[in-house]
DNA sequence: ACGATAGATACCCTTATGGGAATATGTCAA
DNA sequence: TTGACATATTCCCATAAGGGTATCTATCGT
C-alpha cells in the first residue's frame, strides 16, 4: 500500500510545507491567485497545483469573481487539527501537569 | 523533487493515520511496543517502523530497559503542531472575528 | 471578433512510501 | 550455552508525489 495521498485529509495537505506557506500567503481575506504567486514568487502552476490540494480537503475554499477566483482559509478545518494536537496538551502544559500527577498519588491512595 | 519525506518534520510523521494513532496509543506514560502492538492489533514491525518515524523526528523518545523499549510522547513537538495551527485561530474563533472586524471598520474611518 | 489576462490542467520524470514476510539483533532465564 | 522473548531491520512491490513546461479554458476590454 502506497503512501496515503495527500487530499486524503487536512493532516496529509498539510504535511507539505509549501502548502503550509501558501495558507499563510493567504492569510485572514480573501486572496487572488496571483497576489499568492507575487507574494511567494513560485510558478504559477505550481501554486494553483497546490491550491486544489487545499481545497479537495476544505481547507480553502473558492469563490468566482470575473476571470479571478478568490481562495479563502477556512478556519474550521484547521481547527480540526488544532484540536486534535490539543489533546496531548497534558503532555507540555506543566501546569495540567501537576494536576495530573496529584491526581495519580491520589490515586494510589497516598 | 519527490514528495517530501514523512521524516522531515512533524508534520509529515502525523501525515499518515496510523502514526496519530500510535501516538495515541502510548498515551500519558511510557509504553512497551508489544502493549501498543497488542492494543492496535497490528503486526509488530508494522508498530517498529511507524515508531521509527516518529522518533526520527522527535515525537517520541526511548528508553532501554531490558530487552524491552520504553515508548514516550514528546509533547514539545506535538506543541509545534499546535502553535502552528494556533495562528489561525481568528479564523474560527468568533470572539476574536468580532475584535478584527471592529479593527477593520475603525480603519475605514467610519 | 480578437488579443490579453487569470487560472487550471495534462504530461513526463524521479523518488520515497507503507505493507508483508522473513530475518537479524540483543537480552533474559535456566 | 541454549532457547525463548522483545524489538529492529532488510528486501520486494505498487503507487502517488511534486516540479517543470506547455497548453487549454474562460473572461475581460476594445
Amino acid at each position: 500500500m502506497p503512501r496515503a495521498p495527500t487530499t486524503l485529509d487536512p493532516f496529509n495537505a498539510v504535511a507539505e510545507p509549501k502548502r503550509r506557506l501558501v495558507l499563510q500567503a493567504i492569510g485572514d481575506d480573501e486572496r487572488q491567485v496571483n497576489d499568492i504567486v507575487d507574494s511567494l514568487g513560485w510558478p504559477q502552476p505550481m501554486v494553483s497545483k497546490h491550491l486544489a490540494v487545499l481545497k479537495e480537503v476544505g481547507l480553502v475554499s473558492v469563490r468566482r469573481d470575473g476571470r479571478r477566483r478568490l481562495y479563502k482559509v477556512e478556519g474550521s478545518k484547521l481547527k480540526q487539527i488544532h484540536d486534535w494536537a490539543k489533546t496531548f496538551e497534558r503532555l507540555w502544559d506543566h501546569q495540567l501537569q501537576r494536576i495530573k500527577e496529584r491526581a495519580e498519588k491520589k490515586a494510589r491512595g497516598q
